[in-house]
DNA sequence: ACTTGACTTAGAGTGTGCTCTAACTTTTAG
DNA sequence: CTAAAAGTTAGAGCACACTCTAAGTCAAGT
């Protein structure tokens, strides 16, 4: 049974809005969508899962541009298998940096929450920078 | 030794514009920078280690609006540790957050690439689809 | 017959975070 | 003395990814 749905359906479906939907449909991130008799959009649920996948490279960070670039180049060469990977080859290296480096960062903003655990540990006591843990470390490097 | 850098220096030691610093000063993430006697900015050793700190916050997503409130809180309540730690707590769920859903959306884009690979592994053969990995998976759900 | 509500389009508007420009001053090197 | 390089400001402009608006169509319910 192939049921249609509304674009409502898929917004509710995808997390997406409606004007999402069709911004991306306008600028050919997704294929003119089948319609109803009545102009209406119906989409199919390969409709739904290529939507799905676009809305995984666009958290991850990839750019409309590529976006469209992937959308074409599965749209105009299918066979081109080798082409795509190669796409999402270059965009996996992305992700995987930015995550490395997202996780360097948390560990600094996590190190820093540490820091002021101590403080108001210290502040809280009767003899203060009795304890020296984190405290040590100079002010200007600690805001 | 105190050494005070120039902004171009400043740029150079943070990886942020000359232009990105002056916006930054104006939108009051930092605070007025001093000034050598012909009003250019001279940069402390605190200064950079803020702005540093504040690059980690940015690329880890944090919006200016919330670096403000960072940093406001930091100038007019110095003592207020707590609200601070709150505040980079928050912030902290947010990145643990994102980081997770980057990880799961990467672990479907590898999946892709794996099944590119498979693809071709197959196209390469004489015999083809005589191995099935991946490309047994609906053509739909591949794209 | 009429209202409600979901849909359509082209195109305008918005928020975020820079990024650049113009006009000017100052410092440094030849 | 002059020219180049680096700084200053207020404010304009830009890229991106939506997000909304206006004007209209269409189908169902009362």
């Amino acid at each position: 049974m192939e049921q249609e749905l509304t674009i409502q359906q898929v917004a509710a479906a995808t997390g997406l809005s409606v004007h999402t939907l069709r911004y991306y449909e306008r600028c050919d991130l997704i294929a003119p969508i089948h319609r109803a008799r009545n102009g209406h959009r119906r989409y199919s649920a390969q409709d739904i899962n290529w939507i799905k996948f676009l809305t995984k490279l666009r958290m991850t960070g990839m750019p409309i541009r590529q976006m469209q670039q992937y959308a074409t180049l599965l749209r105009e060469r299918p066979d081109a298998v080798q082409e795509r990977r190669a796409l999402l080859e270059t965009h996996r290296q992305t992700v995987v940096d930015h995550l490395q480096q997202l996780q360097e960062n948390l560990a600094v903003i996590e190190w820093k929450i540490q820091h002021y655990k101590d403080v108001e540990a210290n502040l809280s006591q009767t003899f203060r920078y009795t304890t020296l843990t984190s405290a040590e470390i100079p002010r200007h490097d600690v805001p």
